[in-house]
DNA sequence: AATGGTAATGAAAACCATTATCATTAATAA
DNA sequence: TTATTAATGATAATGGTTTTCATTACCATT
């Protein structure tokens, strides 16, 4: 797997090695839809790769994050989960998040509008608390189709 | 420790019992704005109440939840943290937290804007995904004042 | 006020996601 | 090819949270 792949040059610029592991997980990410937690990936990965360790997933994830390459995603119940960050621009969403049963809903409806929101609030911001705004996280919760 | 408490009946509500630690941390949450851990909540009391167990804390803090008196913050790094929920409508707030030394800063700026985008998202989602929701969350990630 | 049924408590152990350790392996530059 | 050193993976350790279980204390009913 010595390839030329894509991402390799992303690993160079933060002085990291293009690995088979890495490959075979950012791989992996960039081609599902789901949020998964670092077993998951780690048990789906096990049957095809049975030589990748946890480890190296948890390793891997966080460098990944580190790069900007995919997003990790921090719900109050259960493990941590990561999607991969797609590098259209018009392909930023947010989550809407069952209480019951836990299922994971993206959108990206109404991105007009909650950037007009957002640009406003960190320029406000910004000038009131003296905060320079990098990033933000917005999510619903409630009641998915099945559980109300 | 058997007076009436302006809380009292929220327990009744919920079939739970109105006992000395419940309303020992209730009322300790209640006159602190800062965003503590079960921990911290834990070691502040210690030295009026040392009897008060951690796994109290935590169950109380779980129990509190659920009758709506706090909400739970749980960002990306470190244990959950809790905070006391106003009655007052107008201050519902959000938050600014510092991903450099995990400062939280409290806002409820724009509060006009933002009902405004999630009442408009909250109908079309409902709409599109079925999805009925109950609460919303949103966070900026940035540098504070001290760390940019 | 006394009683009894049962929820709540607290100490300890268990659990589980994540991180640290360290000997071994493999990616990269020379 | 070789040397350097980052990356890997098995294992142990860590730390927040939950479970267990014997004891205590609410509180509805006498
Ligand atoms: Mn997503
Ligand atoms: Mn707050
Ligand atoms: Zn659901
Ligand atoms: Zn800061």
């Amino acid at each position: 797997m010595h390839s030329p792949h894509k991402w390799r040059h992303r690993f160079r610029a933060n002085v990291s090695r293009w690995t088979v592991p890495r490959e075979i997980i950012l791989d992996f990410l960039s081609r599902t839809s789901k949020h998964m937690s670092a077993k998951e990936i780690y048990a789906s990965l096990y049957r095809m790769y049975p030589g990748i360790g946890l480890t190296t997933v948890y390793r891997t994830l966080d460098l990944l994050v580190r790069i900007g390459l995919i997003n990790k995603l921090t719900f109050g119940d259960g493990p941590s989960r990561y999607e991969f960050k797609s590098e259209k621009k018009n392909e930023h969403h947010h989550h809407l998040l069952c209480t019951k049963c836990g299922r994971i809903i993206d959108y990206n409806d109404f991105m007009g509008e909650e950037l007009k929101l957002t640009k406003k609030t960190e320029e406000t911001l910004a000038k009131k608390y003296n905060f320079k705004v990098q990033d933000h996280n917005i999510e619903f919760y409630g009641l998915c189709e099945k559980c109300q």
